[in-house]
DNA sequence: GCGGTTTGTAAGCAACTGCTTACAACGCTA
DNA sequence: TAGCGTTGTAAGCAGTTGCTTACAAACCGC
């Protein structure tokens, strides 16, 4: 995720991905409010006047490290091993695993376009979701199963609770695909 | 929670409590980083100088206000009533409910001093709920229950989004509680 | 080589931040 | 009423913020 320093001479096409994995990285650490646009360029061994350059503002910085990470797991993996997949991916600490839920929850203090960004994204996770049941109310039980992956993820990542913090995954798994399955399967 | 404007004459414990109820509401509204003490004073109605004299540092005043509101609910509900009670509290729109949840959650990305309230506050509510159940790994099935209740409030308050932001608390309850039970139930 | 465009850089601006200080007004006690 | 600690106020400080500007250096077509 994070760049090498190697000696870039005059390439708009890597700083500009430089400076998106920078953010990515520093947003998903500090969140939106913590992350300096000076961080960013220094992390990424960029200017920071190349950053307004390339991207406009920090905001529309912001939204796009959240449109990039978000939609890549939505797109390469089947519905119904959706739960499941995005479910493994938050509970295993691989070093160099997508960090993106973690910008996205560590600011949901932070409005203005991100907030439709994040909005959307949520949307399309729950539309996917919702195949799962032919309930009448599938929209609403997605909702809730996408608000306990969410959770999972604020107790774990950002809380650092324990014992949810360093619980095996497949412990995990079986415990909440297990009641998610009672929740989405029940058409009471 | 917001206080009339009413001229108070030389009362520091009015003057506080002021304090600490605009902070309280803006936190609640912009999380930490986006509240300025500029604005917390104003909107109680005194000079910001006195923020600090009372409660010496804006840090020290998040701390005190997610303290004060997050062991109101937990100190006043039996156990077994926790689960439904704290969904309910968060589900139904009041306009005069606690709001401390909604600082907590638009604050994930502070760190410092609240970092060790909010684990705390995570603390004492998982032991209540971990009481529910006999199941040996009871700590962390009380992990996931109280990870749904945060995702929950965080879907619901924060990203607004439907259908479970204006979702029958009753629909939501029927259906979080039924899996919640099995989920604390099944000792598999 | 030359002109113009693209890429990178240094410096700074204006606004805002948490926090401090020096001081005035008040009210209680003696 | 005089003295004094408490409460409230105005102003400002030093650092940080997002963002802009003016300019130098590299690149490319000719």
């Amino acid at each position: 995720m994070t760049e090498e320093p190697q000696v870039r001479k005059r390439d708009a096409a890597a700083t500009r991905a430089a400076l998106l994995d920078a953010a990515a990285a520093l947003f998903a650490e500090r969140g939106f409010d913590r992350t300096t646009v000076r961080d960013i360029a220094k992390l990424a061994g960029a200017n920071q006047a190349l950053l307004f350059r390339y991207f406009g503002s920090k905001d529309a910085l912001f939204e796009e490290v959240l449109a990039r990470g978000g939609r890549e797991q939505i797109a390469t993996t089947p519905p119904d091993e959706l739960l499941g997949t995005a479910l493994r991916s938050m509970l295993e600490s691989d070093t160099g695993r997508d960090r993106t839920l973690d910008a996205y929850l560590r600011s949901t203090g932070h409005d203005s376009a991100a907030a439709a960004v994040r909005r959307q994204l949520g949307e399309e996770y729950a539309k996917v979701l919702a195949t799962l049941t032919d309930a009448e109310d599938a929209d609403l039980r997605a909702d809730l199963i996408l608000a306990w992956l969410l959770g999972i993820g604020l107790v774990r990542d950002i809380t650092g609770k324990e014992p949810l913090a360093s619980a095996d995954p497949d412990d995990v798994c079986r415990l909440v695909l297990g009641a998610a399955r009672t929740l989405l399967e029940r058409s009471g």
